[in-house]
DNA sequence: ATTTTGTTTTTTATCTACAATAAACATTTT
DNA sequence: AAAATGTTTATTGTAGATAAAAAACAAAAT
């Protein structure tokens, strides 16, 4: 017995067991037939969730046959098929569905700034319950999209031409301060090693730009993801954690002009990363801010023509 | 009848009408006999809550034989007494209520960071439901105190050394530019006006300092409030008014010195006023680099010796 | 003695229900 | 006609309940 870990249809129940399902579906198509498997705390933590969840992952491949189970002996009987995983719709975690629903809602064409948001309504076009939606925009609202009046509803500021602008700013801030600290680290740190890495994809992917461009938001998120690390400072990371998720869903439907401006943003990279790599302070203060200006560029032109902010 | 106004003891009850009971106390005070008072929407302005709570402060308020009321004819009848106010405990928001509860037990001596948080232990303490302490927990976990892995516990990271320093990076990042924009203000800007009040107030608490230093830490969140204000930045705006929040409460439990640090600070802040009214930015930079630098030190000194965070 | 498994308890995540509050609609008064 | 009052409806805020997931405890195996 799953000791709890049974299915049931959404609304219904108070929880989904996505965590289970999820880490159900990693582990089954990494088994191999014949091996045998380690220890239920190695298992655990593996996949990243409580021995409890790698127990009962154990429990259910047993009892679909795929592995017997005797105590310590775990023996991989047959390759799972596609057939024994969980579908995708049943393993995405109710943050990631309510945010993805989200987002694509107020990135729509129809979304005006100043609309106000209903949380009944939210939850419902979700199909979920109210909390999760309050939770979801209560977190949300920390990247200046919305706001809130209490006692009252949300209000949708939008993707305006004023949010670009303060985004901007407070980037263009953390990130000089970020890269002038990366420079300062010493010569052994992992970071440095990184960065090379990084590099080298950089030209890899100039190699092969027109087959390859629509990979660039994935690494240009690491880079500056690595150069963030360096301030070692909560408040940046933060931040910028909050502008990936938005650029994220932003980019992921504004895919104008795509190849062309990718690729200028790459050579702008490979100069902001010579410049780091020599240390040389006033020659990376000169290339992160050639980058920031046209990331700026690039960031206002994306905006739709019409959005400006009503106050 | 009131409509659903009606008290309840907290607990039993699906929500508190504390918004009524502030409201009607703060209308009550204000009453002056044999006035008439406005039309129900002007009331409902006044107070800043909807028509329905107006409505329902002018039913208590007739019940209680304070006013007189027919239609559109309200006539304070007597002045309320201060029996006929709501007891303090029963008009502060359940969010107020948390907040002080909860930065009460994180800011004690006990408090050690890396402690973990549980949410139904707080609220039993506090006398609240789940849901609430959740979603408090959720909108503070963006000043940088606490953490949270999914499906786990909070963590508090606590009130050391790291915060206070990266707080202070991100501090002196956001006013140098918010005190450059201000300096860039046309000279018939509100703030302006609103600068030279401060000036004043500052020079009266100074004449009075013997008496009045307890007063400064309001007069110095309404300065630097006033010079971030004129950044016009959401995320700059946020961020101060976190740092707002937490040196409230901070400062409340931290007194030692503050006689002579507060003197020092309001001469650094003539000198940071003269310079912005000087509108010369490399004087305004000046004098934001020397008080920004001080501010840090005493930040630095309120902290308890041992906190050091761990990893 | 330490690691692994077996079992139980604690805690989080989420749903639902319902009073407080806001907002909308309808009627009356000026 | 516009503004006020009267009435009804919609929406938010909070408590309470429960399955999932984590964590703690206990027994067994190396």
């Amino acid at each position: 017995m799953g000791g709890g870990y049974e299915g049931g249809k959404r609304g219904l129940v108070a929880r989904q067991n996505t965590v289970f399902k999820e880490a159900y579906n990693r582990y089954a198509v990494a088994l191999r037939t014949d091996t045998a498997l380690p220890s239920e705390p190695e298992i655990a933590a593996q996949l990243g969730v409580s021995r409890s969840t790698a127990r009962a992952i154990l429990t259910r491949l047993s009892e679909e046959g795929i592995i017997r189970w005797n105590k310590r002996q775990k023996i991989v009987l047959r390759q799972p098929t596609d057939h024994d995983l969980f579908p995708s719709e049943e393993t995405d975690s109710l943050h990631d569905i309510i945010e993805r629903s989200f987002m694509q809602r107020i990135l729509a064409d129809d979304a005006a700034p100043g609309m106000q948001i209903n949380e009944l309504e939210l939850a419902r076009e979700i199909g979920t319950g109210t909390t999760s939606v309050r939770e979801f925009l209560i977190r949300f609202s920390r990247f200046g999209l919305i706001e809130k009046r209490p006692n009252s509803h949300w209000t949708l500021k939008g993707f305006t031409r004023e949010f670009a602008l303060e985004l901007a700013d407070v980037r263009e801030m953390f990130e000089l301060h970020s890269a002038a600290e990366f420079g300062r680290l010493s010569r052994d740190n992992q970071s440095w090693a990184d960065l090379a890495a990084i590099r080298d994809e950089h030209h890899a992917m100039l190699d092969d730009i027109n087959q390859r461009f629509k990979d660039f938001s994935v690494l240009d998120e690491r880079f500056h993801l690595l150069i963030h690390r360096a301030s070692k400072n909560r408040f940046i990371a933060d931040f910028y954690d909050a502008i990936a998720i938005v650029f994220h869903y932003h980019y992921q439907w504004n895919k104008a002009a795509a190849r062309q401006r990718n690729e200028r943003a790459i050579y702008e990279h490979l100069d902001y990363i010579a410049a780091l790599e020599s240390g040389d302070q006033a020659a990376i203060e000169t290339a992160c801010r050639a980058h920031l200006h046209s990331a700026r560029q690039t960031l206002l032109q994306s905006l739709p023509q019409i959005a400006t902010e009503t106050a």
